[in-house]
DNA sequence: CGCCCAATTGAAGACGCTCAAGGCTTGTGG
DNA sequence: CCACAAGCCTTGAGCGTCTTCAATTGGGCG
């Protein structure tokens, strides 16, 4: 069940078998959840983390007038409430873009296991500053990428990042983001997002459609968005 | 000379004198920098995380044409590089914002005291979730904030975190970045920055002049930008 | 006094937004 | 099996926020 999370976490450190093994004693439950549910509601108590198993999550904030702003898009593999382990509360809503099926991990748990393995909470803290790492480059986007390089830009790190959890790979990837929901990772309008995504498959880059994104051209799409990989922290090493 | 960092930390838990102590004597060093420096190098491998003590500092990222986006700023004891101990380098600069006196911890060190006292470890791991959150808060305002309430957003922010460290109150703060600056903070020009400032100078909600930020209006000032300070974690409690 | 950097202002233009309408796909029910 | 509804995608037209380019003003410091 935690294959995708195990190999979310060996694309940057060795992760030992005893650590798999004690991890999936500590699901206390999985769960089903349709499409747009909040799974995680802002400023409420959290008593457990939540794993994504399958399907895709995001994690956003939003103003008075209903304007909503995803700061980070989860795919299988991915905690997506890990700071609430420590924060308590968050300070977001978390939702589902597709149906899921998630396992939830009781704090208490991963309190004693942390504490039984250090090495594991230092690859825990890592992911933590991994997930900072992703919202700096979502910041340089939103602040001074333009609508192409920020498309691209989503395009190549979802690409890269559900590659290693061996659901995507250079032709493409399953992508089942709306054109809105596209829109609201990156800061623009549905109706420019559109415009943006034909600018995109006119230039032989990329195509989407319906719940797929196909690279057309790898290269060009990460020169159009000035892609440095370099953020992920891909090398494998000692945490 | 850890006042300010203790006061950071006591604001959202319980700090004993004990680990006040054993930081101290972790310092390896203090430097002074002038204005415009980089600190800490991007892609570098680091032997030591960064403790700011007096000035202001800040971390970005830029593109290929130069157009750089603050990804945060940081004030007298924030760690500014905190996340180096953990990811070995960084994916961005760090760079002094005014002349500063900052004082260096020894990867080493912090292993060794973070092992000894694992509350302390959590406070840390805590700290970069922190840092998290004010990257997401960031996300929102530059994704889906307009001018006026970016840079009501960033003054608000400023005003209570220099609030915490003991260096602004109610009536405002010394603010010292420059106008270019406070454009790459929000991702605005300089231009729509001055003109900006001037609507909120003339709506009686702040002025800012030469170094230092005048609050005229808080309550305006919050409204203005939807402020909502339970990002920052303020209440204090066990972690 | 004069230099330098930051702040300020004006004018024109671009990128992205808003509003509005129409088209396509998918699923559902008769 | 077809009709229809719902949701998403697509396109057009006009507008607004913010940018770009350029020039001027102001303040601090040697």
């Amino acid at each position: 069940m935690l294959e995708r999370h195990i190999l979310k976490l060996q694309a940057r450190a060795p992760v030992l078998a005893e650590y798999e093994q004690a991890l999936g004693e500590l699901i206390s439950e999985t769960r089903d959840y349709a499409a747009d549910q909040i799974v995680v509601p802002a400023y409420v108590e959290q008593v457990h983390s939540t794993l994504l198993l399958e399907g895709f999550m995001c994690r956003y904030k939003d103003l008075a007038d209903g304007r909503r702003q995803i700061t980070q898009v989860h795919v299988p593999g991915d905690f997506v409430d890990l700071h609430s382990f420590t924060l308590k509360y968050l300070d977001q809503d978390v939702m589902t873009l597709t149906p899921v099926k998630v396992a939830l991990f009781p704090h208490e748990g991963l309190r004693q296991v942390t504490e039984r393995y250090p090495a594991l909470a230092r690859i825990y803290w890592f992911n933590t500053n991994l997930d900072a790492a992703i919202h700096r480059e979502w910041e340089l986007s939103l602040g001074r990428r333009k609508a192409r390089a920020r498309i691209a830009m989503l395009l190549s790190e979802l690409q890269v990042r559900l590659g290693i959890v061996g659901l995507g790979d250079d032709a493409g990837f399953d992508f089942p983001l709306t054109q809105v929901e596209i829109g609201e990772c990156t800061g623009l309008t549905n109706v420019h997002v559109n415009r943006t995504v034909r600018e995109l498959r006119e230039a032989g880059v990329a195509e989407l459609r319906r719940g797929r994104a196909d690279i057309l051209d790898k290269a060009a799409l990460w020169r159009e968005a000035e892609f440095d990989p370099r953020y992920l922290y891909l090398q494998k090493r000692e945490r």
